[in-house]
RNA sequence: GGGCGUAUAGCUCAGUUGGUUAGAGCACCUGCUUUACAAGCAGGGAGUCGGCGGUUCGAGUCCGUCUACGCCCA
């Protein structure tokens, strides 16, 4: 007895064409990938999703790293785990903050109260309408709600098997309570702090900058060598790229060991223009071979300056405001008249009039040397920002990484050793990240749009803020927005007046919210039961130029929070470059949108690229790949169409598989599925591809055409009966080794003769297959003779249905014996009339004679 | 300047702990209308494994070094 096959259910004309619409909407309907949440945390497996930035542009690369994410959760999801697999929609941080002010018309102003009926203009005026930071996040919420959809659609037309009724944004009510939550245990640990520190800052978004978001660019510049009267009547020169920084300057420095300058160490100077005396000190960073070798140090010109400043215990001279311009007011240490007329010449200047005026004054004072040497330098940049950042110092907040501390900073560095990194070279980039780190993590922004720091102060009878008292909320009260909520004890009338309070108005960088991700998603302090259930999570999929920021930060937030590592292993993807090896990137024009792609050649075929990649290399973006996926989907069907229409079957009993060639051919699949199955484990998702593949080809070229006239009962009822059986076993196991790549034409087939979702199907197992197996090493050696037997026809250029009279195999003993277990196949599918064996010494080989 | 990676056929890439004659697909060439598939099938040519040096009986694979490219960082 055997299942019938149902080959009313196989089309006569099987296509890929529309199979996405179809299962897409079939697996929704049926809550496929739907998470069972009474599974126990050893029966589950948990994905941290990464949230796509929303308001950003689809991208060839979402499809890539996102078809690795979905291949692993199929996999997992078939070796009998319920995946949990949540998407998140990434939409706190600069990007969506444009947006909104540019689709709405609107901008964010904390100071407003929030207004429940405010609406937007139909079309955005010329002047931005001011709104409460409630009501700006709410349009937001509004806004993103149409870019998540776009979002959903591909990737359900991608096929992840995500479930869709759990998905998260990274500013909803959840996400501001959970990251507001976890500063507030930070702040009760004494984890995160104020500090008032020279800090990184973007004068364009008005903002505190992180390491972590800071690049160099090349910029030019010039070198200025200018002349500091010193007490003996000379001059000492020193070369700076920034002379309009000469009224912040606290110190001139060179190296301890620079013989030209240690006879003025302990010595005072005096700056030109502006007559303040300043003291030259030694110090090792000081280069003796750049620009002079003595240097002036200000407030601040770059982070070295920070360096000497700390270490030299030198006096602040700011004079650079938040807007990048020069502050109004003449500092109380200029005191001489001429050095208030020239501070009065740049104050309110921007860095770069005051920098010309600067130089024009000291050029008329003789206080300059030569012309500008002009140098191609790199600058300090904040990732998003066009101009070059500056130096100032406030108050803000930070959370404790490491980058002050040795003994934390070991213990994250051990966390990455306890992580499994695929590929393992990954975790170097982490290690050398964290061990890198020079300071604690700035976390406050002075943004509008954000997760709000949770905090207020007390207003002394001055007015003045008691910063070191901050007032918190209880946490059952969270989310909470101090510029529209009120700290118990207080009320709204007290805001901003003497004795009474004011919020912090600072928002979080978003990846204080990011570095949550497994907490928002998994229930943390909102859902214990979920919680206990997925975390620690499986598996962290992501990027490798995020290791520092996302990776590095989400360890941070769950050692300090539960002394544990958030995920069990990272899967670091690679980068997608153009045909030219060149990232792609917006602004280099090189970025193709998926969708085009999706039509033009089918989910299938986009996922088979995407998993060729190897796991974090970066991979060429090929059509050619596209179009190989694309027939290897037609195959499958093609293949299936024929195994099910020649009325094969899944046998109830693999005893009917009597063949010892159909046995051998199970045994090499066997072979293939412990393979392919150790590939998956090893979250190479791009070798199981390939070990898959290349077995089905040669399935479908040698074992197929083998077979044919024997499953067709050419040589009898039993024989035919194992042949058909066999067919059926194979299809049956190879279409589940495809289906975490091919999920759609899987599917398909699947619907074609079996029952349930392939996708909810049991991974093939050697168990499985073991009753009715044989010796692997027959079908290289039967497949060589049919080669041979090709290769005569196609040197003869003639059809292969042209008749051989005669095939000698010859070959060792044990070769032909293997060979003979497959005579009558051989004979058939070569249409051999007479095949003899004869041994020899040489290796396996066949002499053909053709008929006529 | 530092870290990581990459370099194998015209192109895109495999190649596991070192082990016969280095593989696949695309492209190219020669053929074949073959009742699963012409979006197909059969066959073929094509590589000094980036350079140099070393370890080894044996190196695409391990070590050193140089070069080129990519990404990240300073």
């Amino acid at each position: 007895m055997s299942t019938p096959a149902p080959d009313s259910r196989v089309p006569e004309k099987p296509t890929i064409e529309g199979l996405e619409d179809r299962w897409a909407q079939a697996w929704a309907d049926n809550g496929t990938y739907h998470f069972d949440r009474s599974k126990t945390r050893e029966q589950i497996y948990s994905i941290d999703t990464p949230p796509p930035t929303v308001s950003g542009s689809l991208h060839v690369g979402h499809v890539f790293s996102y078809t690795h994410t979905d291949c692993i959760a199929r996999y997992q999801r078939m070796r009998g785990l319920e995946v949990f697999y949540p998407m998140g929609w990434d939409d706190n941080g600069l990007p969506t903050e444009r947006r909104v002010q540019n689709y709405f018309g609107v901008r964010c102003d904390p100071s407003l109260p929030y207004d429940s009926g405010f609406e937007p203009p139909a079309e955005p005026g010329k002047e931005q309408i001011p709104i409460s930071r409630r009501n700006f996040v709410e349009l937001c919420e509004r806004l993103t709600l149409e870019d998540e959809k776009v979002f959903e659609q591909l990737w359900r037309r991608l096929g992840l098997s995500v479930d869709w009724s759990r998905t998260y944004q990274t500013i909803d009510a959840g996400a501001r309570a959970t990251s507001q939550r976890a500063f507030l245990r930070n702040l009760a640990r004494g984890e995160a702090y104020q500090s008032e520190a020279p800090t990184l800052w973007d004068v364009t978004f008005r903002t505190a900058v992180a390491q972590a978001e800071l690049e160099d660019r090349e910029r030019p510049g010039a070198y200025h060598r200018i002349g500091f009267p010193a007490p003996a009547g000379n001059r000492i020169f020193i070369e700076t790229t920034r002379p309009e920084l000469l009224a912040a300057c606290v110190a001139l420095v060179a190296h301890p060991d620079d013989a030209r300058y240690q006879p003025l160490f302990g010595t005072t100077v005096r700056t030109p223009l502006f007559d303040v005396e300043v003291p030259v000190l030694a110090h090792r960073l000081a280069d003796p071979d750049k620009g002079s070798g003595i240097a002036m140090i200000c407030t601040f010109g770059d982070t070295t300056d920070v360096t000497w400043w700390r270490e030299l215990s030198l006096p602040t001279r700011p004079i650079i405001g938040w807007d990048g311009r020069i502050l109004p007011e003449t500092p109380e240490w200029i005191s001489g008249d001429a050095g208030r007329e020239a501070y009065s010449s740049i104050a309110g200047a921007t860095a770069h009039t005051a920098k010309e005026r600067m130089v024009s004054a000291l050029t008329d004072g003789g206080f300059v040397e030569g012309e500008p040497r002009t140098i191609m330098h790199p600058v300090k940049f904040f990732e998003k920002g066009d101009k070059p950042l500056e130096i100032v110092t406030t108050r803000q907040w930070y959370i404790r990484n490491g980058g002050r501390d040795t003994e934390l900073r070991d213990r994250l560095v051990a966390r990455g050793g306890e992580l499994q990194w695929h590929p393992p070279y990954m975790q170097t980039r982490y290690a050398t990240w964290v061990e890198g780190l020079n300071g604690d993590w700035l976390i406050s922004r002075q943004r509008f749009f954000g997760v709000p720091v949770p905090a207020w102060y007390r207003l002394d009878e001055h007015g003045q803020p008691v910063y070191d008292e901050p007032l918190v909320p209880n946490e059952d009260a969270l989310p909470i927005d101090p510029s529209t909520d009120v700290p118990a004890g207080y009320n709204e009338s007290q805001r901003g007046n003497p004795l009474g309070f004011m919020g912090d108005p600072d928002v979080m960088d978003t990846w204080a919210t990011s570095s949550l991700t497994p907490q928002i998603a998994g229930g943390w302090e909102s859902d214990d039961d979920l919680w206990s259930r997925v975390f620690p999570f499986d598996l962290r999929p992501q990027a490798h130029e995020i290791i520092r920021t996302w990776l590095f930060s989400s360890v941070v937030r769950a050692h300090l929070e539960d002394d544990v590592l958030p995920w069990k292993h990272a899967a670091i993807s690679g980068w997608i470059l153009d045909p030219d090896r060149k990232k792609m990137a917006k602004s280099k024009g090189n970025v193709v949108t998926p969708v085009d792609l999706l039509e033009e050649h089918g989910s299938d075929a986009l996922r088979y690229w995407a998993a060729s990649g190897r796991p974090g290399t970066d991979t060429a973006f090929d059509v050619g790949q596209m179009k190989v996926g694309r027939r290897l989907a037609i195959k499958l069907l093609n293949a299936s169409k024929f195994v099910l229409g020649i009325g094969a079957a899944f046998p109830d009993d693999l005893s009917v598989i009597t063949d010892p060639f159909d046995r051998a051919m199970l045994a090499s699949l066997a072979a293939t599925v412990a393979d392919v199955t150790a590939a998956f484990d090893d979250y190479n998702y791009a070798r199981a591809l390939e070990l898959a593949e290349s077995f089905f080809w040669s399935f479908c070229d040698d074992h197929v055409e083998l077979v044919k006239d024997r499953a067709y009962g050419g040589r009898g009822t039993e024989p035919a009966e194992s042949a058909k059986a066999a067919l059926a076993v194979a299809l049956s196991v190879q279409l589940r080794l495809f289906a975490p790549v091919l999920p759609f034409v899987t599917e398909e087939v699947w619907s074609w003769w079996r029952e349930g979702s392939i996708h909810r199907s049991e991974w093939p197992t050697l168990a499985e297959l073991g009753s009715a197996t044989g010796d692997s090493s027959v079908v290289a050696d039967v497949a060589n003779v049919l080669s041979g037997i090709r290769k005569a026809k196609s040197e003869a250029k003639v059809s292969m249905r042209v008749d051989v009279a005669s095939a000698v195999v010859s070959g060792s003993a044990a070769a032909l014996a293997r060979v003979q277990v497959a005579t009558g196949d051989l004979a058939a599918a070569g249409r051999v009339a007479e095949l003899t064996f004869v041994t020899s010494d040489g290796p396996l080989s066949v002499e053909v004679t053709l008929a006529g």
